[in-house]
DNA sequence: CCGAATTGTTGTGATCGCCAATCATTAGCA
DNA sequence: TGCTAATGATTGGCGATCACAACAATTCGG
């Protein structure tokens, strides 16, 4: 039939890039950033609350310093999240008598009850993103991915690298 | 001098979020695109850059608007880009004769010679990355991704999903 | 021939992460 | 005890990124 069609032939990605896994990396895991940011709008907080607040449920009583550490986030970021979260009556911050320059943050029973909400939409939307895998498919790639993070993310388990921003 | 830190033993990660494969993904695609930012920018281009060329490798005289829906692009940061890329000789625009408010983009001699210099780059940049891996867990990995994109990224299989904007 | 649609361009605003400066507190040391 | 340095939290600003809206030029349809 057609034999010209010089339009909307696809939009189709380049070969090279969908043939480039660090390609596909990095795009999907935008992807699911900005999926997570979308789906987290409705209940106020985002996927850096979720963090913190979960960081606080393992261990709880910790110092600012330290969730900040833990979680890789800026120091001073970290401050507006708990802002946020004190704000909305899901953590306390509260000075450590013993060295009153640190604040120890607990998360509320309230903030407790908000985890699992948030759990549960965080597990619709891993649910969502790999679907297209099965059971097996789904573990093997979160194997692969920890090979990864074990030697690219320094707050992971193994040691670190280069670090990153000078 | 120090006497030493007794704590500061973890800054570890909660394992909640070690074992999600999505913060995973979100993480390390992260990590690798300011990984690459950083390596691009001894070359004073961009990733952007690279997959623009990269494009125009594939598919010569393409059109902004086919360009930028190829790479998911904004189409006003595409100007952006080729501008950059013409200042440095690398891509030549021209009118369409046959419809004059489309601009024919290709790439020139040195555009080309240069996709090579940054093919290489990409190369170390991925040797880093996957260097964790081996073969046979490479292309697991990218399977495993290619299922992702094939379901999430509109612009990639083909099917599914309308490309969102108009 | 006039209005709608398309193409490229420009500008703006929101967001994010990073870094420096500041303040309160503690620790080190003579 | 006092003085100085280091640490923890907080604030603010800077720069990069990106999406979106407004705009001009051009083409297309009736």
């Amino acid at each position: 039939m057609a034999t010209t069609k010089p339009e909307t032939p696809q939009a189709r990605l380049p070969q090279e890039l969908r043939d480039s896994t660090s390609f596909l990396l990095k795009r999907l895991g935008h992807a699911a950033k900005e999926r997570a940011l979308d789906v987290f709008e409705a209940t106020g907080l985002t996927p850096y609350h979720y963090a913190v607040l979960l960081a606080l449920a393992e261990d709880s009583h910790e110092t600012q310093g330290a969730i900040a550490d833990a979680l890789g986030y800026d120091r001073g970021q970290l401050v507006g999240l708990l802002d946020e979260l004190e704000e909305r009556g899901l953590v306390e911050r509260r000075r450590d008598p013993a060295d009153r320059r640190r604040q120890l943050v607990s998360a509320t029973s309230a903030g407790q009850k908000e985890l699992t909400r948030l759990r549960a939409l965080t597990k619709k939307l891993d649910d969502e993103l790999f679907g297209p895998l099965d059971a097996e498919q789904r573990r093997q790639l979160h194997e692969l991915l920890v090979l990864l993070a074990e030697n690219h993310m320094p707050a992971f388990g193994g040691q670190k690298l280069g670090s990153g921003s000078n």
